[in-house]
DNA sequence: TGTAGTGTGTCGTATACACTACACAGACCA
DNA sequence: TGGTCTGTGTAGTGTATACGACACACTACA
């Protein structure tokens, strides 16, 4: 009945790095977060879903991962994208959605083309 | 301290269509969208906060507004987009982020392109 | 053998979200 | 003047979100 895609991968990645590193025993992770041990261990396991977007990002910097993935493991997007969206929602909605389908590679071309700006 | 884009606009948007048809009074409106009058009444005067998305999505239907125009104006994003972004995050976090401060005719520019097949 | 560190189990809580139920006052008009 | 609309005010409710506090058992090691 849980998903538990989040939790398992910070675990695993929390573990990984703690072979090297004795500063990520789950106390450690927590304390930088700021969050109580025992609630992230049951985030960890399972037993509770994802925290808050503000502790996500905090738990991607003490990790070094990637925040918009982590975001999207815990089922959310960032807000400051939200906002982007949100300004201009019927152009963005547009773009999002014809992109839907496009492999990656297309896509990162249009991110290139916009970028270096030959429009 | 209330904001009001939400409820305002679409007060006035249902105003103007009352005017050409009494299926239009907040009432009916409520019922076709299935919440309480009352309900209704206090979304439209910023008393309350906007509605859910599924509630906002009806009252789109209803007022035949756009809908991602209304969520937007709710503050929020449809889920459906948020799964498109979440499957790819990093993807299209780089796209959103990049496309940010692009002006309109510049985005629907590389909109067109892909939709063409240029690829 | 104490003490420091590991993860975990139980219980409680404050806040927000998304509403419903019902009653009420005023306008319309038959 | 009784019924039928109009919008609105008051009060309460169920559920989700996002945690904290604290005690506990186990391991290591000095």
């Amino acid at each position: 009945m849980n998903d538990n895609g989040f939790g398992g991968y910070i675990r695993q990645r929390r573990e990984e790095l703690r072979t090297e590193d004795s500063d990520f025993s789950l106390r450690k992770v927590a304390a930088a977060i700021d969050v109580e041990p025992s609630y992230l261990s049951k985030i960890e396991r399972g037993d509770l879903p994802p925290p808050s977007e503000k502790a996500i990002l905090a738990l991607a910097k003490a990790l070094n991962e990637n925040p918009d993935m982590l975001l999207a493991l815990a089922g959310k997007v960032s807000t400051d994208l939200q906002q982007i969206i949100r300004k201009r929602p019927k152009l963005f909605a547009e773009v999002i959605r014809e992109l839907k389908d496009m492999p990656d590679h297309a896509v990162l071309r249009v991110v290139r083309e916009v970028r270096d700006g030959n429009w």
